[in-house]
DNA sequence: AATTCGCCCTGTCGGC
DNA sequence: TGCCGACAGGGCGAAT
């Protein structure tokens, strides 16, 4: 599931690569994936527009145009892929084609379809209601203000669900937040109201440190995501406990378990995330 | 008002 | 071998 570092790497690899194209049209072959603007009548407003910028908001990446902007999501399975090759629009799994002048295309690959491209027209994506209802950039926060300002000191809900709701923070998918709460120590389950500012502080930190280090990493490889050109990240080698239930923890030897909290698959350390 | 639940969607996997 | 249910889960809207 491409989350704020497999987003952001797909971001920083594919901004040379498409910065200044102009766009030739585009072809859409599930129209449930599109939001707002009807299918049928984006394909005249974005053609002939070049490329000026790409940015990435939580785990969204927005492709900034002369006049409009594309926002993209990659839902669960989605992979953006650039290429001047023919033959990948062959795949069943396409769902979307950009093609720009020059014979080249950037193709939107998603099996699940949980995807979803939005055209903003007149280029103000930072009011569109998907973006406007995200909380702050996790890279961009400091202890200091964000405990003051964005942390519900009485709230009864889970750790895990706080992490994962968007509002609260963007980014974080399901793989770093069981990431963040094992090196943090904190059992998944832990209601917000029982951390003290010393845990505030130190999960701050970590989540830094564990998307930083993802990110370095290209992304994790998991299951379906990709860099644009195809090839794998490499983070998937260092993850502690996603995707290890039933497994050794490699700090203390204990088997991690597997259980469902916030409605998510949640691997945790018994010793290590000790209540 | 805060939180949880159901739904969308399809490939993969384990069990029989 | 093949069928079938369970599972994966981001985010929205409905329900509690």
């Amino acid at each position: 599931m491409p989350e704020l570092p497999e987003v952001e790497t797909i971001r920083r690899l594919l901004a040379p690569d498409v910065a200044n194209l102009t766009i030739a049209g585009i072809r859409v072959r599930r129209p449930q994936m599109v939001i707002g603007l009807k299918p049928r009548l984006i394909a005249g407003t974005i053609s002939g527009q070049k490329i000026t910028d790409l940015i990435r908001r939580g785990k969204y990446i927005v492709f900034e145009l002369e006049k409009d902007a594309l926002i993209f999501h990659l839902g669960m399975t989605g992979q953006l892929l650039f290429s001047s090759q023919w033959q990948n629009r062959s795949d069943k799994h396409v769902r979307i084609i950009i093609s720009f002048t020059g014979n080249r295309q950037l193709l939107f690959k998603d099996p699940r379809t949980f995807g979803k491209i939005i055209c903003v027209p007149g280029g103000d994506w930072r009011s569109h209601p998907r973006i406007q209802k995200l909380g702050p950039e996790p890279l961009d926060i400091t202890p200091g203000t964000f405990l003051k300002h964005y942390i519900p000191h009485s709230s009864h809900r889970s750790i895990k669900s706080l992490l994962l709701d968007q509002s609260f923070l963007s980014g974080i998918g399901n793989i770093y937040c069981d990431e963040t709460l094992f090196l943090s120590g904190l059992h998944p389950a832990r209601t917000v109201d029982t951390l003290s500012q010393q845990d505030w502080r130190n999960l701050i930190r970590i989540v830094k440190k564990v998307l930083q280090k993802a990110i370095k990493n290209l992304g994790t490889s998991f299951s379906d995501y990709r860099k644009p050109d195809g090839s794998l990240g490499s983070n998937q080698e260092q993850l502690q406990v996603y995707g290890r239930g039933g497994k050794e923890c490699y700090a203390c030897g204990a088997v991690l378990l597997k259980t469902s909290i916030a409605q998510r698959g949640t691997v945790y350390c018994p010793e290590c995330q000790a209540a």
